[in-house]
DNA sequence: TCTCGTTGCCCAAACGTTTGGGCCAAACGT
DNA sequence: ACGTTTGGCCCAAACGTTTGGGCAACGAGA
């Protein structure tokens, strides 16, 4: 029905098609709806519209970027896309651009240096008009310096120094993940406590470990194991933990997918989760309470903390006032940590 | 260092400080090759390449972009990134796009027409070069359309009519999945079939479905079960099928996580996986391996899919032959269907 | 009748790039 | 010495949009 291979309808085509002028045409179409007010009689604006819309008209990024100086592009960069969590987060971002009339480009970084150096910079060069993170580092003069130059940034999950962050309260998450282990009696715990770079992991270890040694019990750092926030990683881990001497009765990884593993390395010790050894994981991810033995976790707002850092972004973009925002998180007990207590959701 | 809030570093601006015309300018920085030897000197072409390094000059997409016609920008939509898999494949995508330069843009569609409708408009809004289906149905109106527009398109993961495409060879996949649960002496088997709509739950039913009947047992209609590719989807089919009177002895579910909905159906049933009942899935994702019972699954080159898609877009871009590819799927025996006799990988 | 304020529209200049063509001088061929 | 080629560069127009200023015409108020 609409445009074939060339679509040459612009503002121009139908400005001249109803004999006024482009100006016109586009103070109608693409300006403020006080600014088309006062550009066309009522009448006119309809006939401008009706036109418009019988044609398909759809503004030229290329023709409004170049002449505004903005893309309405805004560039995501995460660790990778097909991590849940952050792919979860991203679907926020997305979502709430959406609505705005934004466009998001994804990037992984796959927490590297040199990539997300890179891949900022061909997002930069795509003239984005603010950029999400999803990989911040907790010292991370890579942002640092982004700030200086002027870029206008968030970051969403990860928080680093007083740049502007949307993320989960993770030493809450923490405190909440010894609280039920606690509560379950369970003294001799470990923590697979995900990349040291990650404030997520970091803060998560945190709150875990303040909340036993506010209740006079303190975990070695020989309990504390960093890994990849994945299930090879979880697993890896798991392992070393359950192969010591004094094996801990309960894991608490900072991740889902690290729990899997660790899941499976019990195992592979001839445990049986939820009875012999209770594991728990964090972020609350849909397979977490399908699982053959429903995972404990923590759940926090993935989704929402996308939708808000992008809304935090646009308040930046604005010149607003932009301060962070740190999400709670709530526990959902399972039958990994507690055997048949409770199945499934 | 380089660019502070404002960065109005252009061609002009690398005229201007050289003494040269623009037009000199761009060919040496942006122009073909060939196109920017005659252009310039060999000495005036270092003369402007150095500066430019040195000012960290890009080009401007707008500015290219609205007088070329083309964005250098490709639209992904995919059920949602979300999913692993679709994750994955576009993954491979965003790398082949990276190495020639091009960006995408990711979408989710939701597998919904509505929102398939919409968010390929706001892609086409953008002036994208050209698109790359993941979320194809079988008899799929809305890409005829395209198609007839004259619109651009590849199809990844999922085929429909005769538009170019690269995926898994589903057939035969699911024939591997036949050979070796039948191997294993599996006469009453069903099937977890996915959306009905989707080539690749249709195909690999298929193929399995045939691989039996070639070997003279028929596979009836109730012991194939569609649903959602994921998990919640795959424990609701299993848990249907394992309260049937007669309940089959495997399952073969056409995705990973449909297949761990499964695993989590056949432990509240009492069956022990590996050895009460077989379930084995697709896909071959990372978690698979690392199950508690590691999941045995037919993997498919995800990533490869991915790159391989964007490559056919660009033949087809370049009015060059673009044929669809098949890619070979292999089985990975793994506990669930074989108990004890693989462990990991 | 004159002034003033609206209303409704047009004008024109950018934004940064690409690209077909042109032009001058030097080098070359005869 | 004269014509032709080539190297090396410039010219100018166009792509589609936005936006600060116009400028007529008209109605209202004095």
């Amino acid at each position: 029905m609409a445009g074939p291979k060339v679509r040459p309808v612009t503002l121009r085509s139908i400005a001249d098609q109803l004999g006024l002028h482009v100006s016109t045409v586009s103070r109608v179409l693409n300006g403020p709806a006080e600014d088309g007010a006062r550009a066309a009689s009522g009448d006119t604006a309809e006939r401008i519209r009706s036109l418009a819309a019988e044609l398909g008209y759809q503004p030229d990024p290329h023709g409004s970027g170049l002449r505004t100086g903005r893309s309405r592009l805004i560039g995501v960069l995460v660790p990778r896309v097909s991590d849940l969590v952050l792919a979860t987060i991203y679907e926020g971002i997305d979502e709430a651009a959406g609505e705005r009339g934004l466009t998001t480009i994804a990037a992984n970084s796959l927490d590297d240096e040199a990539n997300r150096r890179a891949r900022t910079k061909t997002l930069l060069a795509r003239r984005v008009d603010g950029l999400i993170f999803g990989d911040a580092r907790l010292d991370d003069g890579f942002l640092d310096r982004l700030a200086a130059d002027g870029v206008r940034f968030v970051l969403a999950n990860r928080r680093s120094g007083h740049h502007p962050s949307v993320t989960p309260d993770d030493r809450l998450g923490g405190r909440l993940a010894a609280e039920h282990l606690l509560g379950l009696g369970h003294t001799e715990v470990a923590v697979i406590a995900g990349l040291p770079f990650a404030s997520t992991g970091a803060d998560r270890t945190a709150g875990f470990v303040d909340h036993y040694r506010d209740h006079g019990i303190h975990i070695p750092d020989t309990r504390v194991l960093h890994s990849p926030f994945d299930t090879a990683g979880g697993r890896a881990a798991a392992d070393e933990l359950l192969r010591s001497a004094d094996r801990p009765t309960a894991i608490f990884a900072v991740n889902d997918f690290a729990a899997i593993g660790a899941l499976g390395a019990a195992r592979d010790h001839g445990l049986r989760v939820g009875t012999d050894i209770a594991i728990m994981g964090y972020n609350d991810t849909p397979l977490a309470a399908e699982l053959p033995i429903p995972l404990t976790s923590v759940a926090v707002p993935m989704r929402e903390i996308g939708r808000r850092s992008l809304e935090l972004l646009i308040r930046l973009m604005a010149d607003e006032k932009a301060e962070s925002q740190r999400l709670p998180p709530t526990l959902t007990p399972r039958a990994s940590t507690c055997a048949a207590k409770v199945t499934g959701r």
